[in-house]
DNA sequence: GGGTAACGTTATCGCTACGTTAACGAATGT
DNA sequence: ACATTCGTTAACGTAGCGATAACGTTACCC
C-alpha cells in the first residue's frame, strides 16, 4: 500500500508517515514537486493539503480527475474552510479532514477510503477470529454471531485500522461522536462503550486484545 | 450468473463487482476489451458505461442487438444525459442508471433486468415463499395472492436484490421516489410503505425477513 | 512500602434519537 | 367523480447513548 502525502509543514508530513506504519509513505512538499510524483507514480491513497505553496492544491485534484485516475484522494483543509470542503468532495475527493486532526481519525480514514476502493474482498474485513461483514454489518466471532451496536462496531474497526497502536481516549471520543469539541471533554462515555465491546467480545470467546495504556489511551495489540 | 462491467474508472468496477457478490463479475475498462469479452462470451447482464475511451459506448449497443444477443443491457452514463437515455433505451437497452448512483440501486436494476429476460415467458420471481409475477404485477404468498401497491412491490423487488445487505433510508427514499434529493429528506414516507409492506407479509403467513438495523437501515435477511 | 491521588472499570438510569404505527388529506389514475 | 395509493403528521414505544457514581487499579512520593 502506497501512500502520497502533500504537506507544506515538513513536522506534520513527517509525523503522518511515522504514524501509518502499515503503508508505504512518500512525501511532497510543494505543487511542483507534488505533480511529479503524481505523474511518475500511483498511489492508493493520497494525502492533499490544501493551503500548498506554489500553486492550489485543488488543481491536483482537477488533474487526478481528469486523467481518470483512481487513487483516493483525502483533503486535508484549515479548519473552518468549509467551502473547502464541499468543492473537494464535488470535485471527486474521497474525504476530509480538517486540521489539526489527531493522526488515529486520519489513519481511520485513509483506512476506510482504502477499503472502499477494494470494495470487492473488503466488503468483509478478517481480523484474528473476529470477521465483520460490512455491507450486512454483521460481526462474527469463530463463526458465531456477535451483534454489536452502531458504535461498538465503529469503535472495532477504528482499532483494527489503528492496530497496535495507541489511541487516545480523547480521539475516540471525537471518532464516535463526530465532534471536535469532545475532544476537550470529559471523554467518560468512551468508557462505557470499550466495556461493552470488551464484554460481548470475551462472551463470544474472543481474547481481550483490546488493552488499556494508562494515562494514555487504549490499543488493540495483535 | 455472469455478469460484464464495461467501466473504465477501474475504482467504480471494483465496487460494483465488489457488491454484487451473487454474481460472477467480470470487467472490461476500454472499448476493445469490451468487444473482445462480448465476442468470446454471452453475459446474463451487461453494464455499459457510454463514455468510454477508445470507442462510442453506443456503437457495442448497436453490435449486440445487431447479432441478436439478448444479453441485458444496463446502460450507466453521466447524470444529465438525457439523450443517452432515450438513445440507449430505443436502441435496445434494458435499462439505464445516471451516474452518480448507488449500489442497491444499481442492484435492484441488475436483477430485474435478469430476472425480466430469464422468465421472459412466465416472468416470475421466487424468494422462498414468495412469488412474484412481474407481468401480471401480482404477489403470492404460498399459494395466496397478497395485494401490494407499486411502491410496496417495488420496495420488495428492490429488497430482494439486495438481500442481505443494509440499505439506508435514503438510498430507499431515492429508489421510490427516483429522486435524488430524497437522499437527503426526512425519509418519512419510507416508514409508511415498510410498515404496510411488513404487515400484508405478515398478514399473509410470511415470516418476517424485513429486518431494521438501528440507526443505519433496513435488510431483507434471508 | 503504605498512603494518596489520578486514572480506569463497571453498573445503573434518565434522556434522546430512532423506529413504529395509525389516521388523514393530497395526489393520482381511471 | 370516484377509488386507490401516496406521503405527511402526530402520538407512542424502544434501543442505545452518555452521564453519574461507586468501586478497583496504577503510579508516584515520601
Amino acid at each position: 500500500m502506497k501512500l502520497l502525502v502533500i504537506e507544506d509543514e515538513a513536522e506534520l508530513a513527517a509525523s503522518i508517515a511515522g504514524y501509518l506504519t502499515d503503508y508505504t509513505c512518500e512525501t511532497a512538499a510543494t505543487f511542483t514537486q507534488a505533480l511529479e510524483k503524481i505523474e511518475m507514480f500511483t498511489y492508493d491513497c493520497i494525502l492533499l493539503d490544501l493551503t500548498l505553496p506554489g500553486g492550489d492544491g485543488l488543481r491536483l485534484l482537477d488533474l487526478l480527475k481528469k486523467e481518470k485516475r483512481n487513487d483516493g484522494i483525502i483533503i486535508i483543509s484549515a479548519r473552518n474552510a468549509m467551502e473547502d470542503k464541499i468543492t473537494g468532495l464535488t470535485n471527486g475527493a474521497d474525504d476530509y479532514i480538517a486540521k489539526p486532526f489527531h493522526l488515529p481519525e486520519l489513519a481511520a480514514r485513509v483506512y476506510s477510503v482504502i477499503r472502499r476502493k477494494q470494495f470487492s474482498s473488503a466488503n468483509v474485513v478478517e481480523q484474528h477470529e473476529v470477521k465483520i461483514d460490512l455491507l450486512s454489518k454483521k460481526v462474527f466471532v469463530e463463526g458465531t454471531e456477535v451483534p454489536l451496536t452502531k458504535k461498538e462496531l465503529d469503535l472495532l474497526l477504528y482499532f483494527i485500522g489503528n492496530k497496535n497502536k495507541v489511541i487516545s481516549k480523547g480521539a475516540l471520543a471525537e471518532h464516535l461522536s463526530g465532534d471536535m469539541a469532545d475532544m476537550l471533554d470529559s471523554h467518560a462515555f468512551v468508557y462505557a462503550h470499550i466495556k461493552n465491546l470488551k464484554r460481548k467480545l470475551t462472551e463470544a470467546g474472543y481474547g481481550n486484545y483490546l488493552k488499556n495504556v494508562y494515562g494514555t489511551g487504549y490499543k488493540w495489540e495483535i
